[in-house]
DNA sequence: ACACTTATTTAGAATGGTTATAAACTAGAT
DNA sequence: ATCTAGTTTATAACCATTCTAAATAAGTGT
């Protein structure tokens, strides 16, 4: 199994639920966004036994902190997540409310000029919204 | 009264609740970023008499429908709001968790190639994380 | 000033995403 | 096989936000 190391690479078991959230998050040929209940609702459609929804919770959230998954910062009442995790950015349409990639190459280089004192940048993020 | 007008122009009946809240939100001298958490609390401290929660939702609602206000995209479990709306973005210092203005000046220009079919910009946003 | 209509305010309940709890279970080590 | 620390789980708790429906206030016409 494929995921096993990267698991225990990253300090994590490698346990059933953990190697199963994993095919359904990057077994794919594309990248995409989720929300925890659409992640919960795909794998309730692909695999054949549960996984509580406490348990999808703190693996995204681990996923999340190695640096697996992302957040996208977006006002919303769920949190979305990108199994993209290279440097992009997106569109938010608001009508149809849904994210769509935009690859660095798509948005020019941006030039923070601005200094915070001791503090150093973590990531650029920027988000385009679309209306009609 | 400065509000009076300002909010029948925009079809907003200037009751003694919206008046105030406006005192609270533009009555200073810089612009200021805030939960509505924040601002109950300093509403309760600057203010003699009572606003209730739900008028405190209602009216900061109304006024970012008007675009006296805006919402700042950002990953937190409460809404961030500016009451500055002109065109600029966000550092977002993660240990702080506090919110820097970055002027537009203070960030080149953006340029969005990728086009959508039929959809046009409504804004562009940028949130730079800042860790120590 | 008065009556009338419609918007607004309000307290409290309801909603819903997320997190906490604590008991059962499992992976990995000895 | 046994032990220990990490995981999973159902369920409860949490808490920001929205809803509800009754009370109040603003605007309008008389």
């Amino acid at each position: 199994m494929k995921y096993i190391e990267k698991l225990r690479n990253s300090g994590l078991r490698p346990t059933k639920q953990r190697l199963q959230i994993c095919e359904v998050l990057f077994d794919t040929e594309k990248t995409f966004h989720f929300t925890i209940n659409n992640l919960a609702n795909k794998i309730k459609k692909q695999l054949n036994n549960k996984i509580s929804l406490a348990t999808i919770y703190n693996t995204v959230h681990a996923f999340e902190k190695k640096g697996y998954l992302k957040q996208i910062p977006i006002n919303s009442n769920q949190t979305y997540f990108d199994t993209n995790v290279s440097d992009h950015h997106h569109f938010y349409d608001l009508k149809e409310e849904k994210l769509i990639d935009l690859d660095n190459s798509d948005v020019g280089p941006i030039n923070i000029l601005k200094k915070v004192n001791g503090k150093k940048i973590k990531s650029i993020e920027v988000l385009v919204k679309l209306e009609d």
